[in-house]
Parts: structure tokens; C-alpha cells; sequence
DNA sequence: AACGGGCCTTGACCTGCCTCAAGTCCCGCC
DNA sequence: GGCGGGACTTGAGGCAGGTCAAGGCCCGTT
């Protein structure tokens, strides 16, 4: 409401979590239609966010969560010296902007993968009903949590896998969320680079490009480029599961 | 001021958060003393656990927060196949149980590094009182949210540090936790064992063991088996400042 | 004091991933 | 259609950290 903020398009039309087809994956799960008919009155606005776009960045003033409605996007974070680390692929249903409440600014940037869509839930407004509807609270309260056991998968990861339990753990996962959202446990298509794989799972990126054609060699994937068909879903979770100790 | 301490005796504590050394620290940061009695009817017992015993394991049903008030804690998180990665440590004033919010399942185990005690925190009374005090509930939020920032923070370490960068990191970490609880910024004890900051950091305890080496020889620091103390500081910082590249 | 065990240190060697480099593929643009 | 650039692949060689092994230190116990 104060800061400076880059040209954004807000969209006028109507936005309802009651009438959304993410409800059973966002933040109304759980609520009861009346309690989301008052939810809708807070989460009134989308914005657009084109493919490259950054939805907020580190160190901008921190008024409000997003909940992706439709897109990919991807944050990340940086040291001092520029060190860059993707902390998180963010799809449909799935809140942005978790770790700016501690300092009430964001502390990564977050940027569109794909042309975007985000539904736009002001923060304080949000903390002023999940007073009110316990199962607003309930449910942000798990949503955090997970984000921190999701946060410590990804330590375990990066602690302690080798580069193939990486990735392959990476696309099991991915694929796990896409299914979940009702598109094929086989087929995907990526939306990020090798490089942003990369660091994300603390790899280069020739190691990324590298696994993938090891996988496609021992029958464990289809590579085309970001085109990924999985031919053996199994094979990948023996891997994660370290059977190569 | 009159009266002779009894003698150690089994009885449940006095706990008051308002009268609490921590509370700068810890969960009633931001109330005022009328809404720090309303915790202290919620926070009414403490749990003593000895060094080496577990606060509560992975896959235990969740009820309540803890809030370290004496001690140290390592949390865990395990794989299927018993790989194990420290997630963090944990010391007086700093929570532990988030991650079962989400699931209402513990999902990583807490172990006591030394003597320790916790107040306990009944989660859904925490809800409840929190829906009541706005500023409680601002404040839980933004430990949750600092949480979060913090699991980033190590990804970034886990993803493009090397060991030397990384053990940097933590024991500048460590000192500036220290020494907001009012001990020495040069001096510490490691209250966890080599092969435990190993796995906190992605290392195996022999890298940490010569990268401490390592940092004597070089002048940063004084290494007594637990015993350090810090000679250059700014060496340590310039160091995580990825000068070395 | 002697013993035992956990923890730590150090050395030698090995390897998984990184680095550097040289291409190829794909797609948007002129 | 041809051009240019970003993304990806692949190879060769190097190195940080892992692995394996031997030994030392510390401390509690008998």
C-alpha cells in the first residue's frame, strides 16, 4: 500500500476461493461454504504474471500472501555475493510469500516460470479472519508446516543424496503434485531450466543434463528436451530409496 | 531471601512466561504483561529431559510445542533406508515441534544434546488463546515464518557452500545465538559431536574435523575438542562471504 | 592405576561431481 | 529461409571431499 512496487496488472474480475477448482489443494480446505464465502471477501484481486516476470522480490515490503492459480513459478534465494539458490518450485494451489510474515519484507524472489496467475490474500487481513474461523487457522498453521517439513526433505536431499537420488527423488516429486492436480503420474513437461534443476537440488548443470541421459539410458526415462515421460516409476523410487548403497 | 531452598524435589515448576528470563526470546515477544498472564495459565508445565533422551521421535502423535528454556537439541529427519540428517539445534528460547502441525504427527525426532528442560505448549490451547491475543498470534506467525527463512538459509549453505564456507557459517551462526542469550561472541562449547555437525552440514565428521584443522593453522580460531574460541571473526564472515572463489 | 569405549585427528588413496570446452538443437526474429 | 542466441549435450581432465584405516585423547568405571 506504500512501497513502491512494479507496474502490476490487478485483474477486475471476480475472484472466489468458493467457486475455485484449487479449493481442495489451497487455503479453504477444510472450510465450510460459509466460512469461504467470508474468505472471498478478503481474496478479492489476481494479478497476471508474465513468463519472467518476478511476483516479489528479496527485500520488498511484505503486505501479502499469493496463492498460484495458474503457472509455475520458482524462489530463490541469494548470499551476499551472489551466490543464487532455487529454494522452491511453486504450483497451481500453492502459497508464495511464506517467509516474508517473520520481517514483514520478503527475503526471496519469486519469479513466473510461465505466464502466471496469482490470487492475492492480504496478510493482515487474512490474520484478522483466522481469528474469527478456526478453520482458516487450522489450515494456515498446516500449510506452514508443511512448508517446513517440505524445507527439511529438502535438506535430507541436499545433506545426503548423490546426484541420481536427487533428481530422481526431484521428479518423483514433481510428478506426485501433478497428479494431485489431476494430470498424468507419467508425463511431463518441465518448466524450468537444467540450470535452475541444478540449483536447486545443489547440482551443476551438466550433472542435471547429464543424469537425465543416464536415466534415459537405462530405460528409467524418455528425455526430449523438457519433455519427460517416465518409463519406470519404480526403478526411481528404489533409487530415492537408496538401493545403490 | 529468608528461607533455605528445599532440597531437589520432584514437584511440578512454577512456570510463569511473564517472569520467564526468555521472554525477549521466545514466544511472548510483542504481548503486554496482561497477555503474557493469559500464556502463563496455558505454559504451566515444564518436562526435564536428560542428555541423550528424545523429546518426542518422528511419527508420534503431536500435541504440543516445546520451548527449550535450559539445553540443547539436535532435531533429526530420517530417510526409509536410515539415512539421517540433522535439521537443526536447537537452544534456550527457540521452538521445537512445528513440523507436526501439519500432519499431527511428529516428523523429525528431537534429542537433548545435554541436560535440558522444555516448557510445554498445548498446541490447540495455543490456537485458542491465539485467535483471542492478535498479538500472540503475530508472533507465532512470524517464528513459523523464520523458521522457513532459516531451512532456506541452510539450503543455501547444503546447495553451493563449500565445507570450509559452510562450517564458517555455522559457528558464526552459533556465536550470534550465543550471544544473544548474553555469552561471549569468541568463546563456545560444541555441545554436538563432529560427526553431528557433519550431518548438519553435508559433510562427513572427517572433512569437519581437518576443516577445524584446518582454521587453527590459519590463525581463526583456537580448537579444543568442544572448546573453541574464535581469533578472527571477520576472517570467518570473509570466509562465508565466498572470497575464497 | 589400568582399562575400555566413544570421540577425534590425521594420512593415503579414490571417486563423484565440477570445470572447461566444443559442439548440437531449437526457436524466435529478421 | 537463414541467422543468432539461449538451452542442452557430451567429452576430458581435475579436485574437493569421501572412504578406509590407524592411532591418539579424554573420561568414566572398576
Amino acid at each position: 500500500m506504500t512501497t513502491a512496487q512494479p507496474p502490476l496488472r490487478i485483474e477486475p474480475f471476480k475472484v472466489a476461493c468458493s467457486n475455485c477448482n484449487l479449493r481442495e489443494l489451497c487455503l479453504p480446505v477444510g472450510m465450510s461454504t460459509e466460512q469461504m464465502l467470508k474468505l472471498d471477501s478478503l481474496v478479492s484481486t489476481r494479478r497476471s504474471v508474465p513468463r519472467g516476470d518476478t511476483l516479489f522480490r528479496s527485500g520488498e515490503s511484505f503486505q501479502s500472501l499469493y496463492a498460484v492459480r495458474t503457472g509455475f513459478f520458482k524462489t530463490c534465494v541469494a548470499s551476499e555475493d551472489g551466490r543464487d539458490q532455487v529454494t522452491g518450485f511453486q504450483m497451481a494451489g500453492e502459497l508464495l510469500g511464506l517467509d516474508g510474515i517473520g520481517t514483514e519484507r520478503h527475503t526471496c524472489d519469486a519469479v513466473a516460470l510461465e505466464d502466471s496467475q496469482v490470487c492475492i490474500i492480504p496478510f493482515h487481513q487474512l490474520e484478522d479472519l483466522s481469528r474469527e474461523v478456526s478453520d482458516l487457522q487450522r489450515q494456515f498453521h498446516r500449510i506452514m508446516s508443511r512448508e517446513i517439513v517440505r524445507d527439511h526433505g529438502v535438506m535430507l536431499l541436499l545433506g545426503s543424496m548423490r546426484a541420481e537420488e536427487r533428481l530422481a527423488a526431484f521428479l518423483l516429486n514433481l510428478t506426485q503434485r501433478l497428479q494431485s492436480r489431476g494430470f498424468s503420474a507419467s508425463e511431463l513437461v518441465l518448466r524450468m531450466t537444467r540450470e535452475e534443476i541444478g540449483s536447486y537440488l545443489g547440482l551443476k548443470l551438466e550433472t542435471v543434463s547429464r543424469t537425465f541421459s543416464k536415466f534415459q539410458d537405462e530405460g528409467l526415462l524418455e528425455v526430449k528436451q523438457r519433455q519427460i515421460r517416465i518409463l519406470d516409476q519404480q526403478g526411481l523410487q528404489t533409487l530415492v530409496n537408496g538401493a545403490a548403497c
